[in-house]
DNA sequence: CGTGTAAGGAATTCTGACACG
DNA sequence: CGTGTAAGGAATTCTGACACG
């Protein structure tokens, strides 16, 4: 079920670190933040962590920025993406309910 | 070549969230690397950098610690493991010269 | 030997605001 | 709209040392 998370999705990276690998200002992270873009955790003292998934979006959303889409658009677009992945995931588990119920996989 | 040690390997994590992923203090943390057991980067301004996989290594040497072996030995078992494996490097690459030199898979 | 702790300082991060355009 | 910046404060991290054992 789902791919090997374990790593990439860890928020574990603080906003400095993510300045240095994407080239980012921690200005321009913070924003795209405000505008949903990405979403990182918070530690107890209130300080944003980040995920290396987070990292690689950051990129994307920093090319789509320079080819003058705004961030609304950007969100728009992330959603279709997420709306189709989601469908995708409902489908898959469909098909194995089918399965299961035809062929019967029992949980013990 | 190698394995991907994209992620995993990455010095990207700041010795308090190491602390929330491993347990241990930073007292704690901070000796190990005194001891030369682990090996963080340090950022522009002096901070910890770990990866991954030093947090999984530092869950390892805890529990050594626990089981009543030194620091010291510890780093003799490392040395040891990382030295199999540094032979096993060699081992590999000294065949894969002779494939190459045999059926000459050149480079372009 | 391995770890806790208080001390003082420096680097890091946070928010809200003003500015430009 | 997207980003830079100065401001003030709070959280984070650093080192060297003393303590216990």
């Amino acid at each position: 079920m789902g791919k090997d998370l374990s790593f990439k999705d860890k928020k574990v990276i603080t906003i400095g670190i993510v300045r240095e690998l994407t080239g980012l200002s921690e200005r321009q992270i913070r924003y795209y933040e405000e505008r949903k873009l990405i979403f990182p955790e918070r530690s107890a003292g209130g300080s944003r962590k980040f995920s290396f998934s987070d990292i690689e979006l950051l990129m994307e959303i920093a090319n789509k920025i320079e080819d003058g889409i705004q961030t609304h658009e950007i969100r728009k677009e992330m959603q279709r993406e997420q709306k189709k992945q989601n469908q995708e995931e409902v489908r898959r588990k469909m098909i194995q309910g089918q399965l299961n119920a035809q062929f019967g996989i029992r949980k013990q």
